[in-house]
DNA sequence: GTCAATTCACATGAAAGAGACCACGGTCTAGTG
DNA sequence: CTAGACCGTGGTCTCTTTCATGTGAATTGACGA
C-alpha cells in the first residue's frame, strides 16, 4: 500500500541493523526444523500415513484445530519426512500435494480447485473458458495416467464447503472407485471445529476415518516456541526482559495462536528498529499489537470496492452523528443520498444488506439482528473500528471518492 | 386481562441476468512454393 | 497449400437484480371474566 515506507523499512533494516540477526525466522512462512509441543500429533499423523511408504493407501485423515496451532506446519513436516524416506527406495510413485483452498486465486469454485490440483500435478489448465466437466475429466485422466499413490492435503477445507458444496468433497472421497490404477488419499485440514457437523454424513465418515486434534498452545508453550526462534532471529541482548513472555501472553489470549505471537514479535522488532531503539521494549509490543490491528482494518477498507466503501461511509457518518446504534434502513437511506450526490448508480437494498453482513464478517462492524416488534426486523449496526482510526478510515474512503 | 392474529421492516434464499473474460473450432486471408 | 488472423459459440466468474419467502415481537382487536 504505501510503498515508500515499506521501502524505507527495508533499507533501514539493512542499513543499520541492530536488532535482527535473521528476520526470516519470524516470518510465518518459515518452517523450523523442529516443531515444539506437537510431537504427539506428528507421531499420530506419521503412523496414519505410514502405509503409503509401502505403496498402500492410507486412511483418509482429518486435522483440526484453531488457527496458528501448527496444523499446516506439522503436516508439511510429515510430508517432507515421508518424501525424504521415499527417495531411498523408489519402487513406486508417490505424490504428496498440498493445496490451500483459501488462497484468493484458488478458492471459490470447483473449477479453480481442480485447475490448481492439476497444475500441482504438472498439468496445464486455462484459468477459465473450459466446461467444469472437462476439467474434471482431465483431472482424472492426469491422475490415472500411471500407477501412483497420491496424498492430497487440502488446507482450510471448510472453505470448499462454504463456497462450493458438499458434492465436491463427496466426489473427491469417492474418487478411488473411478480410478483404475491410482489410489488417492485425502488429508483435510480445518480450523473450524464445528465443520464436521455441517458435513454430509457420507462425506464425513469417509473423510475422517482418522482424526487428529490440535489443541491451542498455552502461554507457556508459546513462550518456549518464541524463545527458541527469538534466539536465532534477534541479536543477543536486544530483547528486554519479559518481552517474549508478553508476546506469548497476548497471543495466548487470542486462542493460542502461534502465528500471531510471531507476528507480534517480529513487528515489535521492526518498530524498535525503525525508532532507532537498541532494544525491543514492552512498549514496542503494545505498539505492534495496535499496528497489526490498525493495518488490518485500514487495509481491508482500502481494498474494498467502491460500493462497499459508500456503504461503510454511510455507517461511519451515522454512528458519528448519533451515539445510538443504527439500523439497516438508516444506512440504506444515507447510502442512496450519497450515491445521488456522487451521481453514481446505487445498489438495491437487497445487495446493501449483504454488504453490511460482509462487513460484519470482516470485523469492521458488529451486527445483530433485532426485532422491534411491529417496528420491523432489522440489523442493529455498531462500528467496530477503534475511535482513533475512524478519522483515518474516513479519509481513505474520501480519497478514493476523488480519484474517479 | 388474555390470547391469537396481524403487521412492520427488514432478513434470508433462490434463481437468473449482465458483462467481463476465455478456449475451442471453424473460416478466411495472405504468404509460400 | 498452409500458418496465422479472425469470428462465433459456448463456457466460467463475479456482482447484482428480481422475485419469494421467512421472521420476532409490538400492536391490535376479539373475547371472556
Amino acid at each position: 500500500m504505501n510503498m515508500k515506507s515499506e521501502i524505507d523499512e527495508i533499507f533501514e533494516s539493512f542499513d543499520k541493523n541492530k536488532i535482527f540477526k535473521d528476520k526470516l525466522l519470524l516470518q510465518s512462512s518459515y518452517s523450523p526444523g523442529e516443531i515444539l509441543h506437537r510431537s504427539q500429533q506428528i507421531k499420530q499423523i506419521a503412523s496414519i500415513l505410514a502405509p503409503v511408504l509401502r505403496g498402500e493407501k492410507a486412511s483418509n485423515l482429518f486435522l483440526y484445530g484453531k488457527t496458528g496451532t501448527g496444523k499446516t506446519l506439522s503436516i508439511k513436516y510429515v510430508r517432507d519426512q515421508l518424501l525424504k524416506r521415499l527417495r531411498k527406495d523408489n519402487s513406486f510413485n508417490l505424490q504428496i500435494k498440498y493445496l490451500n483452498c483459501k488462497l484468493k486465486k484458488v478458492s471459490d469454485t470447483e473449477y479453480r480447485i481442480l485447475a490448481e490440483l492439476i497444475r500441482k500435478l504438472g498439468g496445464e489448465v486455462p484459468a477459465t473458458g473450459l466446461p467444469t466437466q472437462a476439467v474434471y475429466t482431465k483431472f482424472i485422466e492426469i491422475i490415472d495416467s500411471e500407477k501412483q499413490l497420491i496424498v492430497l492435503i487440502l488446507d482450510e477445507i471448510d472453505q470448499i464447503i462454504k463456497k462450493i458444496s458438499n458434492d465436491f468433497l463427496y466426489n473427491l472421497t469417492r474418487l478411488n472407485s473411478e480410478l483404475s490404477k491410482t489410489q488417492i488419499c485425502i488429508v483435510g485440514i480445518s480450523n473450524n471445529l464445528t465443520f464436521l457437523d455441517d458435513l454430509d454424513p457420507r462425506v464425513r465418515s469417509s473423510l475422517s476415518e482418522e482424526e487428529v486434534v490440535f489443541p491451542p498452545y498455552n502461554a507457556l508453550q508459546l513462550q518456549e516456541i518464541l524463545n527458541k526462534r527469538a534466539k536465532e532471529a534477534f541479536k543477543e541482548g536486544v530483547l528486554e526482559n519479559g518481552v517474549v513472555a508478553k508476546c506469548a501472553a497476548y497471543a495466548a489470549r487470542e486462542h493460542g495462536d502461534a502465528r500471531r505471537a510471531l507476528d507480534l514479535l517480529r513487528i515489535s522488532g521492526e518498530l524498535a528498529e525503525r525508532s532507532n531503539s537498541s532494544k525491543v521494549t514492552l512498549a514496542h509490543i503494545d505498539e505492534a499489537n495496535e499496528k497489526i490491528e490498525r493495518d488490518k482494518i485500514l487495509d481491508v477498507i482500502q481494498t474494498e470496492p467502491k460500493q462497499f466503501q459508500f456503504v461503510l461511509y454511510s455507517i461511519i457518518e451515522l454512528s458519528e452523528k448519533n451515539q445510538k446504534p443504527i439500523f439497516t434502513g438508516d444506512v440504506f437511506n444515507l447510502y442512496q443520498d450519497l450515491c445521488l450526490k456522487n451521481k453514481t448508480e446505487g445498489l438495491t437494498q437487497r445487495r446493501v444488506s449483504d454488504i453490511i453482513q460482509e462487513f460484519d464478517m470482516l470485523g469492521i462492524i458488529n451486527v445483530r439482528v433485532i426485532s422491534k416488534g411491529r417496528g420491523g426486523r432489522m440489523r442493529e449496526i455498531r462500528l467496530a473500528i477503534p475511535k482513533n482510526l475512524v478519522g483515518k478510515a474516513k479519509k481513505i474512503i474520501e480519497d478514493s471518492f476523488n480519484y474517479q
